[in-house]
DNA sequence: CTTGTTTTTGCAACCGATTGGGTATATTGC
DNA sequence: GCAATATACCCAATCGGTTGCAAAAACAAG
């Protein structure tokens, strides 16, 4: 119903007795154009309520005017604080936001890609699935000029041509386990997801550092590789219970996790800190509300949506895709009472 | 660099000795078009790494394959919930998702609004902010025909063509209010945005008429009207216990609100739910692990997000808008310990 | 009033895919 | 072997702006 056609600079060009293209300059302010017959197109325009075809418009610029985010999902309280603060500098910008989750599959990851890529986005920010082994399939980005910016979950080897921004994960996972053992905890237990993926990996790795410099085991028994999630508490706490020799610290991934697990422990009349001493990621508001109030790394993901999004649009601006970088955010280590042993 | 121009269907049909709307036709599987032809047409565009210029076929086809979403925020566990189910149920069905957050603001909506229209969305679906008084600015979608749906926030008094989804947020209100009197609560506050907001303006009308029901004096003062996020609990602790009677209960209109007004009243040494009684809305997975848990209303994003979803997309595959529906779905009072005294 | 400049506007090609209607080729029936 | 029907493909117009270049109008200088 109501399928009257749209308006067009042709309509308006044949009101005003003026070609199509002075239409088309005018509206956008075009210099070469009189003020007066300026304002008089615009003034036709918004009277006749006309909505410029972004097809049209974007099929002969060659311009789509549209951002893409392509992460693993929006459903944590982490990334949708990044997809905000993008969202907001982007449109600020006068970018429209193409979204997409990649639900940690590799495959869907590629997909969405294929995607974006058709809708010509003229920039790209992802969050790769720890899958993601290598950066090839951005090749077809790279060679069409259209700059990525890899925020977060990043390959640290990328010389590849990419500007990323992340934290300093392996420092992290070294500055929460030093603490751990500052107050006494001689087994540690570090529960992340795939450790061979860049995020989990690097804070394994400072894990490890720190168990070095300290002369403890790094048992593997002690690595746990598992989805961090609100089930993940009770997925892992008896294989934590039962374990040879019992642990007396926790280095979780995320702060869902760790408070998952802290609640099972605790239902299990493990006291903590005194028992075990627990540690999350990420302060989320939740760390500081549980009982004990968890110990964690401050990363602020508004932050990074907010740098990552600006490095993006710098670079389309100076069209220089050139000055990649790599940008490391500050992180801090949030000691609360979930590790605080009395001296 | 590397701007060399893109692969068109052109190409391929000079390659194949085809004509270009042989190509288009055999790219999209067309029942008029050889199967043999079709293979070789795709094999050579896969060859050439053909990519479809959506810009050109959208302008022609004038469809955008594209639906919109415009909301408050993604940083909101619920939201963020809604957002990725229903990214899931478009993007499942080859639609993209353009997103934009009208952060409560009423301008910010119309802008939005007037983006994903120029952007010739083929639906819409919008979380309303509180501000909004009435739906005129979707005229221009109505208009056009463009299938609008809204969730959530919704206007009920809606019989203006636009489908719903949304719960029955008076009966909520009623029924946290019933269980809070039940357990023995006779001064209730209750604590929401905006009562002039559709959702927080129909859980109070609830409220009140329990506390009628029962003789209760709806005094006021037991209205608190404030934005409710984690700084809640501490603007508003002081104004509730310095009433000149203390309230005895309290309904929050979210978890986030009704968890951190809990911490700060546990702070200043008031014991819950014995002292204060207290329930919050949306059974976030903090109100679990609080202590005392927190009684709360669980009403599911993840389904409001795809039951809106599948809505639009019904109204589009039949093309009839006419079949508007306002979808109520279930909410359920999660009972915790921080509402249940004993007897 | 003519020539030279600058300012404004128009012409027409173009971006790349889609589509209705028409033509060439293949198939079937008698 | 020829008309009739179906199959497979092509032609050319079209969607609605954008842009290089030409043309016209306005203005200045001589």
């Amino acid at each position: 119903m109501s399928e009257k056609k749209e308006v067009t600079i042709y309509d308006i060009a044949e009101r005003l007795k003026l070609s199509p293209s002075t239409v088309s300059r005018g509206l956008r302010n075009h210099p070469a154009i009189r003020k007066n017959t300026i304002i008089r197109i615009q003034e036709m325009a918004a009277a006749m309520n006309y909505q410029q075809n972004t097809f049209a418009s974007n099929l002969r610029s060659n311009r789509s005017n549209t951002i893409g985010i392509i992460l693993p999902r929006f459903e944590s309280s982490f990334l949708s604080s990044v997809v905000s603060s993008i969202e907001k500098v982007v449109r600020s910008k006068g970018y429209n936001l193409l979204v997409s989750q990649s639900y940690d599959s590799n495959t869907l990851e590629k997909e969405n890609l294929q995607t974006h890529f058709n809708n010509r986005v003229e920039g790209l920010l992802i969050n790769l699935t720890p899958e993601t082994k290598d950066l090839s399939h951005l090749d077809l980005f790279l060679k069409k000029g259209i700059p990525v910016v890899l925020f977060d979950r990043v390959k640290s080897q990328s010389g590849s041509g990419f500007t990323t921004v992340s934290i300093d994960n392996k420092q992290a996972g070294y500055d929460v386990c030093m603490h751990l053992i500052s107050q006494g905890c001689k087994r540690i237990v570090y529960l992340g997801e795939n450790t061979t993926c860049p995020v989990f990996g690097e804070r394994a790795n400072g894990y490890w550092q720190a168990l070095a410099e300290h002369g403890l085991e790094a048992d593997p028994e002690l690595v746990i590789e598992e989805h961090l999630n609100t089930e993940t508490g009770a997925l892992v706490v008896d294989r934590i219970l039962n374990m040879k020799k019992r642990p007396d610290g926790i280095f979780a991934g995320n702060d869902m996790a760790a408070v998952s697990l802290m609640f099972e422990l605790k239902k299990r009349g493990v006291r903590i800190p005194d028992d075990i001493a627990i540690a999350g990621f990420n302060d989320t508001y939740m760390s500081r509300i549980v009982e004990p109030s968890l110990t964690t790394v401050i990363y602020p993901g508004d932050e990074m949506g907010r740098i990552a999004a600006n490095s993006l649009l710098e670079i389309l601006d100076h069209e220089s895709h050139v000055a990649t970088r790599n940008i490391l955010l500050k992180h801090e280590l949030l000691v609360r009472d979930s590790t605080l042993r009395k001296p």
